[in-house]
DNA sequence: TAGATTGTTAATCGATTAACAATC
DNA sequence: TAGATTGTTAATCGATTAACAATC
């Protein structure tokens, strides 16, 4: 493993190969190949082991991976040996979903802080949750240290809600307005528009 | 234009200049250019000629381009304009907020049926549908010749789904489940989980 | 040992960028 | 005309695959 820069391409898969492999063990699975993993996923085994050598040497020759070994080593490899906590910003339906939703705990992520501007909705209940004020956000953010958020707002306000969550010190946000946002090179944004991936496939239907 | 098969990457990036476009003709913008559009999206002003120059020549050398007559061009190629009939099936908290959503229309698509296997939830009302039971689907399906479909039932229960979905007919299915499907070579799956862009992001935060 | 599979190198393949003639 | 921007070609850059020595 060399020290040069590791291609986000291939970042971007190692959260695919642990979700997999946390499938199989989950099976009772306790070893598998880069062939195996590769046909559950549809990908060639000669990348799965190319991607994951950029990290360490995870396999025995002749034997293949060891799984539990191996979701260990890519969960520390990909942070979430530890669980992040996330601020959700945006309580209409979308952000309501997210807020009730489990499957965030075991991989990485625990949401700690819910925030609307609605004041019909401030000091509701959703979910484990009390929606709190969204003026109160950049301040609790700063004294929690919270790095991660979920954007769940209109896409009028995604700007403006993003700068204040850049000013509040978060680094990663996960953006389900369907609109570019700006934000400065140390942060990063991901986004989840499903209008985009329907137009990609319908490219292809007669 | 030659006629060879264009790269999916690029087909992948089209719904997005498509996005940017269409927000630039709300914002009263008439003409852009490569370069604007790029600044805009992040993307460099050489790929999104190459890109659009996939399709037809759309621009004006010197001027750049016409939004509406790009807008309705990109439309045409993806074939959104015209509206997909879409089902959704599984009305938990996710699919209660997709059966929600008013996104979907102006670009594209439109959900006709919203289906669940939960006899407690059969025959109730979420937005403007009735949930009908899953095991009328695959025949409504096949009768409406719907080709589309958006998938938001628990991880254990996707692939059977999909498998009843393939059976009737669909063409495009868009997962919210965070597992891998198989599906036949003929069916365009895409996924949506948010957690893998989560831990994509964490890589990057010290 | 025989068979299997890794990690890595080199070759191939594909995508992006730079540059510019054409032309509005 | 002068300035700007496209569409396209060639060059560069980066990603994927094939192949295999090492070795379990």
């Amino acid at each position: 493993m060399d020290q040069s820069i590791i291609p986000d391409i291939i970042v971007g898969r190692i959260p695919l190969y642990l979700r997999e492999l946390t499938r199989m063990a989950e099976e009772g699975k306790v070893i598998t190949s880069s062939h195996e993993l590769g046909r559950r996923l549809g990908i060639s085994s000669a990348q799965i082991r190319k991607d994951l050598s950029q990290f360490g040497e995870f396999g025995k020759q002749g034997t293949g991976y060891n799984i539990s070994f191996l979701v260990e080593q890519l969960r520390r490899v990909l942070k979430v040996n530890k669980v992040w906590n996330v601020v959700l910003v945006g309580v209409g339906d979308l952000g309501r979903a997210i807020a009730h939703y489990t499957g965030f705990l075991d991989r990485g992520f625990r949401i700690t802080k819910v925030y609307d501007s609605d004041t019909q909705k401030i000091g509701q209940r959703v979910g484990d949750f009390t929606i709190r004020d969204v003026t109160l956000m950049v301040n609790e953010i700063r004294r929690e240290k919270i790095r991660v958020a979920m954007l769940a707002v209109p896409a009028s306000d995604a700007q403006s809600v993003t700068d204040l969550l850049v000013e509040a010190g978060i680094r990663a946000i996960l953006c389900y307005a369907p609109v570019s946002i700006n934000v400065p090179e140390k942060v990063k944004i991901l986004y989840i528009d499903p209008v985009l991936h329907l137009q990609h496939m319908t490219y292809y239907l007669p």
